[in-house]
DNA sequence: GGTACTTTTCTTACATGTATAGAAACTCGC
DNA sequence: GCGAGTTTCTATACATGTAAGAAAAGTACC
């Protein structure tokens, strides 16, 4: 007995088109096309509406872009085996985000949304937050650690990628490049010490590296 | 003898307008009505000029915002007394970086920018590098901790202004918000635990906290 | 003065996100 | 079947950043 379209009971029009849609449709432009090709207009063309009508799943494009983060990190975020030192716990939990997130360069623009991301994430964040109290903190110090760190992350994906997608945009110095120039050896030694090999030096990934040094800081009693 | 406008050497139509006045008048628009009535119909308006005739003087709207931010950087960021103690001094300079730029929060877009902010801010750079240096980091590794502290104080302005900004937008739950409903209590303790006090918690201002343990953290020997 | 060249400015046009108003397609109580 | 209410969808319109190209306003050389 198949119960054709089963039968609603909600009254109102209803509804040709799902918020799943319009995520799936979303991502699938996304992955193919790229996110710059990702409009409202183009959207709405490929499901087959309008683009107003996609207003009614979905509060504006930005909350659009925060349902595609978490989709990518539902599909993508998968849990590591997990150390028993809670410490290295909180590093290997805090890499893991950060690794799915570098993946996706895209993200920049909705990182800066909030601290945790879709239900997917509250794992990690519950590991990092329960290794930090492992190692001693209370649970409030934890929470905070756990702030520290996702500022730390999201500032280290935002700044890397926002500057990377700069020096793509068109060849040529930006304003900012050409600040090592005319450098005051003498007020700023230190600077015009290492200003040749700036470039080099920042874009080394040193995320680990200072991941384990916030760790520790914030693990070591004062 | 006054040399009326001064004889001008350079071919091609003389310019009305400046980049200096460009910048100056943004300014003044962002000061009295605030970073959303910046349009550059508006500030082409205001100059008394056409939108199209401030792109010969500023790369893009961008660009605008980033030399309007070291415009900022320039008037407020003022050199503070340093302590003896090296690693002291880098907790004040990143702390006096931090204030300046969350007293300014439109600056959130500019602030993925890069590194260093204008002129103005690279005697802080040198603080900081050269306070890390004196507590026995080499160089190179100076320069990686500095790039440290600029991820966490970026990330920390940037999650921060925007996620108070979208609670302003409208009054009412984001996706995001109502993650912690349904939060299951077995798998996820430490959050359950801390379910309630989220809100409050991620509330507090912690930057000085996180900060001291990152460059503790930076330079405590592994 | 006239021609070539350069730099700045102006005009026009387009793609985009989204506000607003109303039409369309349902359920429910009668 | 019919009006009321509700939800979804559509049409239209606007503000914004900015690309493209033409026009303007100079200098340099003849």
């Amino acid at each position: 007995m198949p119960q054709p379209p089963a039968p609603r009971k909600t009254p109102g029009r209803p509804p040709r088109i799902s918020r799943e849609e319009v995520v799936g449709t979303a991502r699938r432009i996304v992955d193919s096309e790229g996110v710059a090709r990702l409009t409202m207009r183009r959207l709405a063309a490929e499901i087959g509406s309008t683009p107003m009508a996609l207003y009614h799943h979905v509060r504006n494009k930005e909350e659009l872009l925060v349902l595609l983060l978490d989709d990518y990190a539902a599909r993508t975020l998968h849990r590591p085996g997990l150390p028993a030192e809670p410490r290295e716990r909180v590093v290997v939990c805090a890499a893991a985000i950060h690794e799915a997130l570098a993946a996706c360069p895209w993200i920049v623009e909705v990182l800066t949304a909030d601290d945790l991301l879709s239900t997917s994430a509250l794992w990690f964040v519950e590991q990092i937050v329960d290794g930090l109290v492992a190692c001693g903190l209370p649970p409030e110090r934890a929470v905070h650690g756990y702030r520290a760190i996702w500022y730390y992350t999201a500032g280290e994906i935002v700044v890397r990628t926002t500057a990377g997608r700069r020096r793509a945009d068109d060849g040529r110095p930006t304003y900012r490049e050409q600040v090592f120039d005319g450098l005051d050896g003498d007020e700023l030694p230190r600077l015009a010490q290492v200003a040749g090999r700036w470039q080099e030096l920042t874009a080394e990934d040193t995320y680990l590296h200072g991941l384990r040094a916030l760790v520790d800081g914030l693990l070591t009693p004062r």
